[in-house]
DNA sequence: ATGGTTGTTATACAA
């Protein structure tokens, strides 16, 4: 079962990709962040011809988040349960068996402003989810754009990348932790150990083709998947198309699924 | 990073 996450940065511009690498990659499952999509406009049809039901849950012109199987999708939950939020970041389903939460997080600008408040707000706010969700679904996948580079494998200058920077500063790093505390595991780092396995390329200063990125976009699972991880990656393929999101899909593949597939 | 690029019911703002 491979299960993906995907910020495309604008699902109307990005379909013809998203259903090129639906059909190149096939995962089963994929959460998709910032589709900037009102739910109207959410283009169900064209990926239900391309083989996926979706679930979705957009605002116009900001974030948008959406979950994608190739099987039924049950027990839909669009935001932070008793978290009043105006931006459309969060959705969580089951698919197979397996719960699947998907989050866009917040950016947060830099420290100090108003975002930033917001963004430790949101994650305090996902720690109290994630630890209702995994009481109810321990079989657990919590993927999407984290905003938050885990540790300095995953940046390119941990002298620019520091304590004091927006993505990596201590006290993102610290509620990223709290996270994993809750019994999840950073999928990527269950296989491998390189540093500059990047998922996000700045558009400007040439970064992709230089290799200057983060590692912001994660697969987290549960401790009653961790055994089931075959293989965990991130496939740089679309970031090299014309005119890409400048993000690329990471993804994570479990085994002992396959059964429930049919 | 003071810039740079991309997206949006844009022409500032978010990333």
């Amino acid at each position: 079962m491979k299960i993906a996450s995907w910020n495309v940065n604008s699902l109307n511009v990005r379909l013809p990709q998203l259903q090129q690498w639906l059909a190149d990659f096939a995962p089963d499952v994929v959460g998709l962040q910032e589709t900037k999509l009102e739910d109207h406009r959410f283009p169900e049809d064209a990926l239900l011809e391309a083989g996926y039901r979706s679930v979705f849950h957009g605002q116009k012109t900001y974030n948008g988040v959406a979950l994608l199987a190739r099987h039924p999708i049950a027990a839909v939950q669009s935001g932070i349960p008793d978290f009043a939020d105006p931006q459309a970041r969060a959705i969580a389903a089951t698919v197979n068996g397996v719960r699947i939460v998907n989050l866009y997080v917040v950016n947060g600008q830099d420290l100090g402003t108003d975002k930033y408040d917001y963004k430790l707000r949101w994650l305090d706010a996902v720690h109290g989810w994630l630890a209702e969700e995994l009481k109810a679904h321990p079989h657990l996948v919590v993927l999407g754009d984290f905003n938050i580079a885990p540790d300095d494998r995953d940046v390119p200058d941990a002298a620019v990348w520091n304590d004091d920077h927006i993505l990596t500063s201590s006290a993102e790093r610290s509620a990223y932790q709290r996270l994993l505390a809750l019994g999840l595991h950073d999928g990527l780092r269950l296989k491998h150990d390189d540093a500059a396995l990047f998922s996000w390329w700045d558009y400007r200063q040439a970064a992709f083709r230089r290799n200057l990125g983060l590692r912001i976009d994660l697969t987290l699972v549960s401790d009653a998947l961790k055994a089931q991880v075959q293989a965990v990656g991130i496939d740089k393929t679309p970031r090299s198309w014309e005119r890409p999101s400048d993000h690329a899909p990471a993804w994570v593949e479990l085994r002992g699924q396959a059964q429930l597939l049919q």
